[in-house]
DNA sequence: CGCGAGATTGATGGTAATCAACGAACGTGG
DNA sequence: CCACGTTCGTTGATTACCATCAATCTCGCG
């Protein structure tokens, strides 16, 4: 699938996007002739809503960069379907399975019309044994990643549907400026899968924190009494960073 | 609390230690030197049983290797405490924190008498930014790692107790040789925190699973029937690794 | 205006945590 | 070697949480 649109839709990377990637902790340390390299091989995507980008169990060909738009990992299994990550711009993805040259062990679809910049996987890793910044950018950039599911583990294992709702509404609304006002950038039912619960429970959750002063205005969340709020989520640094 | 170790029962490093620790993927690649420079400031250590190491929040001081014994890596939060990892020699724990240079997201505590080699951070951090090979091996360590804890977190999200047991059970038999009877090397209890279950519910879901040929034979477990086992887990390369 | 996807609400069942009690295994000291 | 006590494991009863199924509701859009 990746293949149909490297040929029909892969096009030359735009200057302004390629300084946007140059600028990312991950690159901005290596040296110019390297990213040189890098860049001559990327090229940019555009993908419709709701595409299959990647499939877990396949291998990587590119290392890939969310420029616009939004991308959702996740997982099957045995007739059940997990979210793993949401990742907006300007992140990356599958780096761990480019370095380890392993298969993905999660796929990956489009969550809205989205562009990506790809760089095969062969340069990456040639630019991984050639390039000592970049070599140390990558670890780096692995252990905030490792960090991230760690933390991702013990929301999933140590918190409630609620209580992971309430820490990501607050969370959300530190992210937005504190404005007590969350305005949802997608569908419910994709929130309810990034925080590990069906749409029904969401709904009902939400329902519940009105106790705490969450009200829903349309497609707002509004935070009425931040401190019942936290009262309740109880948010922790070793849990939401 | 390490500290007091450090100086009351921190000791040189003997030398077959010191070879294992260097043939370790970690550490095989870098120079001779720069090896050297970790082996003369490291010191090995002896714990005894259900003695905390490490405690989440704190920030890391040394990189820790299990050389002997078990290691439990846990969490704890708002009354709950959740198991992370069970770490066996010869593994290193805490190598994230050390190169982000930030507070631990979880603690560590002895699960039997063990022994552990530690190397100061600032070591470890000065010869990630001095070898190549070093920061190499440590972003292919970190990508290994991610990768464990995304299955983690499959694990836990996709599967139910009954099945994570299941897959828990085929997999140690895998490890100690198909011999169709796992002897356990920790206390049950242990295995439930670490399947993220109660111990309640371990002694459940075993029970369940001799409807599939498990049966309980002292301190053994007996594979009757593997297939049937196997049938009922479902185990997955993209979850079991 | 009416359709359809998404969201909500209700009813029900399954899974696992919790609380409580009992039984088995082990180590210790007599 | 036995008696005892402590810890660990099991079993039972109950409750909390969440998924599922089904029905209704809402809203955007043709």
């Amino acid at each position: 699938m990746l293949s149909v649109f490297l040929t029909t839709r892969g096009i030359l990377v735009r200057h302004s996007d390629l300084d946007a990637v140059r600028a990312l902790p991950l690159f901005c340390s290596m040296s110019q002739d390297n990213f040189n390299k890098l860049a001559t091989a990327a090229v940019l995507q555009e993908f419709p809503q709701h595409m299959e980008l990647i499939t877990e169990g396949t291998l990587p060909h590119f290392l890939h960069i969310v420029i616009q738009g939004s991308v959702e990992m996740f997982c099957t299994h045995d007739g059940h379907e997990t979210t793993i990550d949401i990742l907006r711009p300007m992140t990356t993805f599958v780096l761990a399975a480019v370095i380890r040259d392993d298969i993905y062990l999660s796929s990956a679809r489009t969550l809205t019309l989205t562009q990506t910049i790809s760089i095969p996987a062969l340069s990456v890793r040639d630019a991984f044994n050639n390039d000592f910044s970049f070599a140390r950018a990558i670890a780096t950039e692995l252990a905030e990643r490792y960090s991230g599911t760690v933390r991702s583990l013990k929301n999933e294992k140590l918190r409630t549907c609620a209580k992971r709702l309430a820490n990501w509404i607050l969370h959300a609304d530190a992210v937005q400026g504190n404005q007590r006002v969350i305005v949802l950038a997608f569908g419910k039912r994709t929130l309810a899968a990034s925080l590990g619960m069906t749409p029904e429970n969401l709904s009902r959750s939400l329902a519940r924190l009105s106790k705490y002063g969450v009200r829903i205005s349309g497609r707002d969340i509004v935070i009425e009494d931040s401190f019942a709020l936290e009262r309740f989520a109880k948010p922790s640094t070793l849990i939401d960073g």
